[in-house]
DNA sequence: ATGAAGGACTGACGCAGATCAGCAAGAACG
DNA sequence: CGTTCTTGCTGATCTGCGTCAGTCCTTCAT
C-alpha cells in the first residue's frame, strides 16, 4: 500500500490493478533518488550517456532548440511522469530536458526496468499503457498548435494539464498549482509570449480561467470544456482498465 | 534473404542486424495479407476493434478530426512503417487512419507480436526501436508546425519524408515519388492549401525542390538542407546500430 | 461529347498574431 | 541599500497567412 503514495504508483494504478507484489517491484524502481536544481540541464541534444527517471516531484520540460534561438517545448512532465524512456533505445539524446522547479527524481537504469518487466508482466503493460498516454497527450498537443488559434489552444492546454494532474491528485476541477512562466508557455504552445499575456488576459476577463502567481483557477469550468472543444473522455478513466 | 525484400525487414534490418531465424519469424508476421482501396477509412477514432498492420506498399496518413471540420494530419505512413502499434494498447482508436492510395498490409494480431518477441527478443527491441524513431518524427513535426513559418516548414517536411524513403529505398537524393495532394500537405502542415500553393511555387523559383505530377525533385538538395535547417543526422545511418 | 468532380493555381483583402519598444513590481544579489 | 534580472503587462505597428472568389486542366462517369 505503502506504494501508491508514490505519484508514479498512483498512476499506473489508473490503467491496471496492480497487486501487492507489483507495488513492491515499483517500491525497488524507487531506490536511486537523485535531486535536480531548476534551470540546469538534466539531459541535452546529443548526449550519449543517458537514464530514464521517474518523476517524484517537481516539474520538468522537454524541448528542442532550433538554430535561429528559438525554441519548442515538446512536452511538460510532472510527478507521476516517466521520462527517457523512450530515449533509452537510442544512443543519442535527440532533445533537452530541463527542471522548472527543483525536481526529485528515481534513475532507473534500463536493466532494472526490463527484469522488472521479465518478473511482472502486467507492469510492463502498465508502463508501456503509461507511454502510450504520453505520445498521445503528444499528438494532441501537435493538433492544438496545428489547427487551433491561440485562446482555444490555450485553454485546451489548460484543461489539459489540468487533467494529467489529476491522475496524480494535484488538481481538482477548482484548479492547481502550476509553476510556467508566460514564457514557457509561450514556447510550449508555439505563440509569443506578448501574445500568451494577451490571451490568458482575454480567458480571464470572459470568466473562464484565471491564471495567476503560480495559480490556475478554473472560474467556469463546463465553460472552457466547450469553448475550447476538449474532449472530456481521452484522459478520464472511472477505475482500472485492466484487472 | 527473402525477407529483406519486405520494405518492413528492410527498415528493420537498418537498425538491428538481423539473424536468418529472425528474418524467418518476421516474414511469418506477414502471413495475413490485406488490401485496403484509397480514402475508405482503415480505423476511425472511438472504433473498438483493432489490429496493427505493417504497410507492405501504398501510403497511408493517420489524422485527427476537430469539430469545426478541419483536420491535423499527424503522421503519413509509408511501406515498411508499422501502423497501430500503439494503440492496440487501449482499448479505443483515438485517431482515424486513411489509405491515400490502394494498399497492401499485413494484419498483426497483437499475440502474434508477442510471441514473436519471447522468441527473438532483439526481434522486439527492432520493433520498438522503429517504433521510437517514428514518434520521433510526430516531435520533429511539432517543432515544424510550433517554430518554423511555412516555407521552411514545407522544405524541412519535404526532406523528412524523403530521409524516411530512403530507408525502405524509395528515395534518393535525387527525389522521390509522393501522392500527396496539397489539400492533404496543408492540413498536416497546418496551413490552407491556397498557402502550401504558394509555398510550393516559391521553393521551386528559388531553385531548391519542385513537387509536380506527383513527383517531389529536389533541384538543390544541400540548398534545401541549409534552408530548411535540416538536421541530416537524425535519420541517417550508415548501418547496424546494434549487432 | 458532356457534365461533374478533384486538383493546381491566382489575385484581392483582412486579420491574428509577431515584433518592437517600452513600464512596473518583485526577487536575488552585491 | 541600490542594482540587476526576471516576469508580467501594455500600446503601436507590421506581416504572414487565411479567406473568398474565382479560372483552368485533367480524369472519370454517363
Amino acid at each position: 500500500m505503502t506504494a501508491l503514495h508514490t505519484p508514479f504508483a498512483r498512476k499506473l494504478g489508473a490503467f491496471v490493478a496492480l497487486s501487492d507484489a507489483e507495488l513492491l517491484l515499483l517500491d525497488q524502481l524507487h531506490s536511486r533518488r537523485r535531486s535536480f536544481p531548476a534551470r540546469r540541464d538534466m539531459v541535452y541534444e546529443g548526449q550519449v550517456k543517458r537514464s530514464a527517471y521517474i518523476l517524484a516531484s517537481g516539474w520538468v520540460c522537454s524541448y528542442k532548440l532550433l538554430p535561429g534561438g528559438t525554441r519548442q517545448i515538446v512536452d511538460f512532465q510532472v510527478p507521476g511522469d516517466f521520462l527517457g524512456l523512450r530515449s533509452v533505445l537510442f544512443r543519442t539524446a535527440d532533445h533537452n530536458i530541463e527542471p522548472i522547479t527543483r525536481v526529485q527524481a528515481s534513475e532507473v537504469q534500463a536493466q532494472d526496468l526490463l527484469d522488472a518487466f521479465n518478473t511482472a508482466p502486467r507492469l510492463a503493460a502498465a508502463v508501456l499503457w503509461a507511454a502510450s498516454r504520453d505520445e498521445a497527450m503528444v499528438v494532441e498537443h501537435l493538433v492544438d498548435i496545428g489547427r487551433r488559434d491561440a485562446k482555444q489552444r490555450m485553454a485546451h492546454f489548460l484543461l489539459e494539464l489540468g487533467a494529467r494532474l489529476k491522475l496524480v491528485g494535484l488538481a481538482t476541477n477548482e484548479g492547481y498549482s502550476c509553476p510556467l512562466t508566460q514564457y514557457m508557455l509561450a514556447d510550449a504552445l508555439g505563440l509569443s509570449a506578448v501574445h500568451v499575456n494577451r490571451v490568458l488576459r482575454e480567458l480571464r476577463e470572459d470568466g473562464l480561467v484565471t491564471f495567476q502567481r503560480g495559480k490556475v483557477t478554473f472560474e467556469d469550468f463546463d465553460g472552457l470544456v466547450s469553448y475550447s472543444e476538449f474532449d472530456r473522455h481521452y484522459l478520464d478513466h472511472d477505475g482500472p482498465l485492466m484487472t
